[in-house]
Parts: C-alpha cells; structure tokens; sequence
DNA sequence: CTGAAAGCGCTTACAG
DNA sequence: CTGAAAGCGCTTACAG
C-alpha cells in the first residue's frame, strides 16, 4: 500500500547517460581536480535533470565519519531559544540534502565532539567562546553562526534589519523609540544597537536603550520591565524597536495590560518572524532556511580545504498591525 | 594535530574474535533466525566487550532509505517549546547510535514524511491526530510518544508524577491545592489531573482547576493569570501544583512580585525538571534521554515487525526550594 | 546451523 | 584527462 519511494537516480545513473565512467561523475560531482572543464559541465547538467542527491550513507561509509557534523549550541540558556530550536530544525534538513548526518552536541557535551564528528556547525556564539579554539586544534573543518571573523561564517544582516525597523518609526511619526535587548552588552546586540543608533542619529532623536537582563523566558522578563516602567510614566515612549520577537510579544501583552493602544499610542517591532510566535508583529525577517543552507554549503567549502569567508544573508522588513 | 578517533570494533573484528563468519556475526546481532542460541549469546557476549556500534552508513545503504527516521512534531504550536526541543535533541543522538538517521518534519510537512523517510517517530500527539493514519496507509513503521493505544508507543507515568508531587504538597501541611495545567481537555492533561484528585480524595481535600488557555507563552500567560486571581485573594492557595516547570516559571515569579513567600505561604511544584528551566524548582523528573533511547527501541521492534506494545517511563520526585 | 560471495552507492589510488 | 577496480561495513540470498 506504501507509494512507490520517487527512486533517486544514482551516480552509476548519471555515468550511463553522460557515455562515462562512474569515477569522472564523482570527480565532476565533488569539484575534484583531474577532469575537463567541458565534461564537468555536462554531468553537472546531467545530474540537476535527474536532481541527483548524495547518498549520505555510500559517502559516510567511505570517508568514516567525515559525514557526521556535529551541531553545537554554546549556552545552557540559548538551547531552548524558539530561534535556534529552528535553525537547528534547519540544518538538519539541510544536511540531509547534502547527504550528511547531523548530531546535536548541548554545551556540556561539545568537547567531545571532535571525537564523533568530522565537521561542526557552531551556534549561539558567546564572548570568549572556546569552541572555535577547541575545533580549530582538533582539526575539525566547522561553520559559525555570527559575525564574521577568522573561520567561516554566516549571519543575518542585524545591523541593517534593526535600522529598518527603526527608521520605519521614525517615518511613521515616532519621536521617543527605545530599543529593548535581551543583554546589550554581546556582540550580536552591540550590532543591532549600532542599526538603532544610526536610524536615529539620521532623525536627530535621542536613544534611549532598555536592557533586559539575559533570561530563560524574555517574553515574561519584557512584560515585567515595561509594565513597571510605563506605571510611572505611561508616555514614556511612542515607539519601541525589540531586539526578537519574543521580546515584542512580552511588550505588547504588557501595552495591552496597560490599556495603552497599539500601535495608536505606540508602535512595536521585532526581529527574527518566527512562526506563530510573530503573529501580526511588525518585524524583521530573516531567512531561518536560507542561513541553514548557506552554513551546509559552506561546511562544504571547509571539508574542501578551500580558505574562510563570511557570509551576510540578507533580512526584510515585514510591516504588519503593530506599526 | 586530532585525536586519534577511537577506533570502533566492527562486524569483522568480532567475527575474527568468536572464530566465526561475519554472517553468523550479523545474524547474531540483529536477532534474526538461523543462528544456536550459544553462538548468539557469545557473539553479543564479545560485541559488548569491544562496544561495538553498528555503522548506520553501512545499514542505511543497503536498507535504502529504511534507517532515516521522520520525526513529526504535531502542532505548531508545540514546536518551540523546551520539553520538545529535548525529547528532539535526545532522539537524535539515540537515533545515531542505533545507525540511524534522524530528519525533521514540522508540523506542516509531515504528509511528505512517508516519501522521505523509512519508519516515524511521532510527538506532540493531539486529539484526532491524523498522523498514525497517515503512517499506517504508507506502511511506514512509527512510534508514538504519547498514552497507550493501538501502535507503538512511550509515555512518562503523567499520572503517578503529579500524584507524587500532590501527595508531597498535602503531606508538608497544605489544604487549597490548585492545579495549574495548559489545556486542561487534553488527553495528556487528563492523566495529570487524574494523579490530582487521587491524591486529593486521599486526603479528603477539594479540587480546584486553574486551566491556563494553550499558549506560546505558558509563563507569561500563568503569570499573568495568577496576578490577576490572588489580587482579589492573595490566600486562595497555599499549593499549586503546575503541570509543566514553564508554567510554574510563570506563578513562581507571580508570587514574588505579589509579595508572597514561596514556600512559607505558597508551595509550588513542576514537571520535567527541564535543564536551567526547573532552577529550584520542586518537580517531578521525566527522563527524557531515557524516553528517546526507548522510542529508538522500540522503533527498531516495529521496522522488525514485531507485536506492537506501550512502554511506560518511569518519572521521579525531586523536592528543591520550592516545597 | 554456518559460511562464501554479491552488492548497497560512492571515492580514490592506480594505470593508462 | 579518463577508466577499471578495490574497498568502506554491513545484510542477505544461495549453498552446503
């Protein structure tokens, strides 16, 4: 009864119908040297036809565990972050595709990942992290998820997704625009600040910045902050741009216990449109997918031996009922 | 520079070692008939002294697709939360070490999962839950995480934890016990609460139900709900027993900003005992590790086409501050 | 009950 | 530049 599995055409496959030999298919296929411009042109077309996919266990087989790719995530309290849970859903679907198997290493475990893996991808990266060290003297080929530095990596465009939002205010009429951060003092919120900054700085407004300590449920911890804020000061802003949309969805519901009007009285963006969670939030999205594919090609990149790049992926301003 | 990977027995080194073929060595381990029940028990006898892991690569290519393993998350709304990012977490180290290889289906895309993938492991299980139906049409072999029931499945002891965690608040001297659960008509909810009032009728104490409507934000949304109730009667409880540490997240931080002693005035419990989420939390302990590791199980029992059966976990008190 | 051999899909020396 | 062949670790007919 089960539907006939769409049977995937093979390497042996391709090699028939381009009049070769298997092996020149897996060198055109893996960007191996030893073969002609022309030829590898034409089994490359050959196979996007037949929508050729690696088989992640033929290649696991042979190259040992150089097909395992560890994923860590750097804090205990990053892990059950609604972003990371889907980037890494991502990833996984990602890697498959390219006919890799992925492991999930939690923080206390990653040191042992050099020995269960032959390639990593880092997320939740912190300040001082040991890990691209630890990987680095392993000789473990690997991919950051953050800013760029020394190694690969890959991350959203945070800088600019935040000025977006924030000059959307400033055009919409908004005079007092805080900027709510989850722990202004990381890297990662230090970029996104600098897009608030320079939005206002353009308006020749003032910044007023709302720091919320690093938390297990921002959404609760937001809530708490601007509710005890705005009991002083109901007017205190017209405007606020949250650094993720949990951080938006704590503000809201405090605005909504408040009886202050959204976005009337003020306007509320957030970063990330997760699923469900962003509901009808203005906010910036970003490409959760696209990341997670663009870190698999560039893991790809690394087990290649070819050198280190960044990679910036582009976000978008999504204007929605809270703006 | 990178550790020697420690180099893992495989079929042929324990061959060699029992003087038998690689044949008689595969047969052994996957229980298969054709085989004396000595040469079984010696040949498991020496696989376990080497620790022995089966190469997932070398099953998956010659069982096709037969060792990706689909796991379906039910609801969207499901999707973020911590319990679930986990069990996911946990089931894809399990998964691995059996050799095999998880991918993940979301919510939205779980009616591909039988073309994708060779057996299923289902979370999140709802009311009218469309997904064993779906499995059983595709001839693919699944295991639930969720009650007892025709197929397949795994669950903590839901019933006996909040029975423990009740009688432990009835016995330190409490009488107005509330129980705080996230939707209270769910199946799963109702073997919670079932615990509950045996406890309670033990006691020849009265229920009372807080049901929290299902949220993204469980936290937020107990925290603000016990706010609003214990400002009209700040001694309507003296216990509250929460159906997940989220929600007890949530009314823990509510009695503090309320000015109420937790556990002089209040005693508050959970359930998971989640990583940094239970803190000080007195909850009782699923073991989620051990629920994946079974699931993995008894996946294996159900591609072996073996009697379907319900395995129930264990779960565990743990008192901390809280109580 | 047990073993020798073929083969899963791929990569990689080794020849040419 | 290209191909024939060996081999990764395992399972499974096929013989005995």
């Amino acid at each position: 009864m089960s539907r006939e599995p769409s049977k995937t055409a093979n390497i042996r496959e391709i090699a028939r119908r381009a009049g070769v030999s298997i092996a020149s298919v897996s060198r055109a296929l893996n960007d191996k040297p030893g073969i002609s411009e022309a030829l590898r042109e034409r089994i490359l077309t050959i196979s996007r036809d037949v929508e050729y996919r690696p088989s992640a266990a033929a290649r696991q087989l042979i190259s040992g565990k150089a097909a395992v790719v560890g994923i860590s995530l750097g804090r205990r309290d990053f892990e059950l972050r609604p972003y990371y849970i889907l980037l890494y859903q991502h990833l996984t679907v990602a890697l498959h595709r390219q006919g890799m198997v992925p492991i999930f290493f939690p923080h206390d475990r990653t040191a042992s990942l050099p020995e269960q893996a032959g390639a990593a991808i880092l997320l939740g990266e912190f300040a001082d992290d040991p890990r691209p060290e630890l990987m680095t003297s392993h000789g473990v080929p690997f991919v950051r998820i953050g800013p760029a530095g020394e190694s690969f990596s890959v991350a959203p465009e945070d800088r600019h997704g935040i000025y977006l939002a924030t000059r959307h205010l400033v055009e919409g009429g908004r005079r007092r625009i805080a900027f709510v951060g989850d722990d202004l003092q990381s890297p990662h919120s230090q970029h996104r600040l600098g897009g608030y900054r320079q939005a206002l700085d353009e308006a020749g407004l003032e910044a007023s910045l709302i720091d919320i300590p690093p938390n297990l449920d921002p959404a609760l911890t937001g809530y708490r902050w601007l509710s005890r804020r705005l009991a002083h000061e109901p007017r205190a802003y017209d405007g606020l741009v949250c650094e993720t949309d949990e951080l938006a969805r704590g503000c809201l519901t405090a605005l909504e216990d408040l009886g202050l009007e959204v976005p009337g009285e003020v306007a509320v963006t957030g970063f990330d449109d997760l699923p469900t969670l962003a509901g009808s939030l203005t906010t910036v999205r970003q490409d959760i997918a696209g990341i997670a594919a663009m870190s698999v090609e560039l893991l790809g990149e690394a087990l290649a031996g070819k050198p280190p790049r960044h990679v910036s992926m582009p976000v978008e301003l999504v204007v929605r009922q809270t703006s």
